[in-house]
DNA sequence: TACCAGGTAAAAA
DNA sequence: TTTTTACATGGT
C-alpha cells in the first residue's frame, strides 16, 4: 500500500478542518478518531485515501495511505498527492485572511477560535455542480441523505477490509442511469433531469466544466455557468466557492448564509439577499472564506455573545 | 398538521 | 416583463 507525507502550509489544524466530515457516511467520506477517509477515482480506478495528522497546527504534517482492490498505476503517488492537497486545500495561506479580519468585531475573535481552519473542496467541478443541484431548496439534512443514496446506488465500488466504499459517480455513469432511478433517490423529477442532462453533455464532450477553473472574471463565469439548465446564480456561486475554491465567491442568496449573518451580526434579524451581498463587501476578497468560518462557528456552537472584540 | 428547508424553470398574469 | 407555482422529503 503506497503512502506519502504532506506538509501543509502553517497554520493548519487538521482535526478542526476535517471535523466538517465527522458526520459523513463512513463508506463514502468520513472523519473519525482523527482519521480522514475518502474514496476517489484516479484514472478510473477507485482509490481509498486515509489521512492522519502527524504534526501540530504550527508545524503541520500529514500522512496519507492509499488502498485499492486492484492494481494501481505506477505514478499513483504523484497524482494522489495533488488530489488530496487540493481536496483539503492544505497549501492555502490563512495569514492574509487573518490580517484582513483583524478589525472585524466578529471575525477577529472567530479567526482566533478557529485558527488553522481551511475549507475543503470537492474533487471535481462536476461534483460541486451535482451537489448544488441536489441541495436546492431543501434542508441540508435531506440533501445529504439524497446525495448518499445517489452515490451508493451508482458510484464505483472499492472493497477494503470488511467494508465496501463508494466513489462519487462520474458523468459517464450518470448518463447511463435512467432519470427515474435518479428521482427514486428522493430528488424531484426536474432535478433528476438536470443531473441527467448535465452528465450527458459532459460525457458527450459537448461541455467541459473543468474549464470553468480558467475563467479569470467571476461575474463572467457565473454568466457562463447559469446557461446550464438547473444552475442558477446560487448554484453557480456555491460551485465557484467549493468546487473551484475561489474564496471571494459569496452565495448571498443562500438562506443558511443569511441566517448565520443574522445570528452573528444582525441581532438575529434576517436580511434580504441584496442587503447580504452589500454587507459581505466588508470581507473584501475573503467573502467566501469568512462565510465558511461563520458556518463552522455556528456548527461548533460558538455563540455570538461569547465573541468579544479584543482589548 | 402545517410549514420550512443552503432554488429553479416554466407557467400564468 | 413580472409574479406565481410545482416540486420531494425529513425535521420541528
Amino acid at each position: 500500500m503506497p503512502g506519502f507525507s504532506l506538509s501543509p502550509r502553517s497554520p493548519y489544524d487538521f482535526a478542526l478542518s476535517s471535523a466538517i466530515f465527522s458526520k459523513g457516511d463512513p463508506q463514502i467520506r468520513c472523519s473519525k478518531n482523527n482519521l480522514f477517509r475518502q474514496v476517489m477515482e484516479i484514472e478510473k480506478i477507485p482509490v481509498l485515501f486515509e489521512v492522519e495528522s502527524k504534526g501540530t497546527t504550527d508545524t503541520p504534517q500529514l500522512r496519507c495511505t492509499l488502498f485499492s482492490d486492484r492494481g494501481l498505476p505506477r505514478d499513483i503517488t504523484a497524482i494522489a498527492r495533488d488530489r488530496i492537497a487540493s481536496l483539503l486545500n492544505i497549501a492555502d495561506d490563512l495569514r492574509p485572511f487573518y490580517r484582513a479580519m483583524e478589525h472585524d468585531e466578529v471575525m477577529a475573535p472567530l479567526t482566533r477560535d478557529l485558527r488553522g481552519l481551511k475549507s475543503p473542496s470537492t474533487p471535481t467541478v462536476f461534483e460541486a455542480l451535482i451537489d448544488s443541484i441536489i441541495e436546492q431548496q431543501i434542508s441540508l439534512a435531506v440533501a445529504h441523505t439524497i446525495q448518499h443514496r445517489l452515490i451508493r446506488k451508482t458510484g464505483a465500488r472499492l472493497r477494503h477490509g470488511d467494508l465496501v466504499y463508494f466513489c462519487y459517480p462520474t458523468p459517464e455513469i450518470l448518463t447511463g442511469v435512467p432519470v427515474e432511478s435518479l428521482r427514486a433517490c428522493g430528488m424531484t423529477f426536474r432535478k433528476a433531469e438536470y443531473i441527467h442532462d448535465l452528465s450527458r453533455s459532459i460525457s458527450s464532450g459537448e461541455l467541459d466544466v473543468e474549464k470553468y477553473r480558467e475563467y479569470p472574471d467571476t461575474d463572467q463565469l457565473i454568466a457562463e455557468m447559469i446557461r446550464v439548465r438547473g444552475i442558477g446564480r446560487w448554484s453557480a456561486e456555491l460551485t465557484i466557492l467549493r468546487g473551484i475554491h475561489r474564496l471571494d465567491a459569496f452565495p448571498a442568496d443562500d438562506v443558511g448564509t443569511r441566517r448565520i449573518i443574522a445570528k452573528y451580526y444582525h441581532k438575529n434579524e434576517r436580511m434580504p439577499a441584496a442587503e447580504a451581498r452589500v454587507f459581505a463587501g466588508r470581507w473584501g476578497k475573503w467573502k467566501g472564506l469568512a462565510a465558511y468560518y461563520l458556518e463552522i462557528a455556528d456548527r461548533l456552537g460558538i455563540e455570538p455573545a461569547s465573541l468579544k472584540p479584543e482589548r
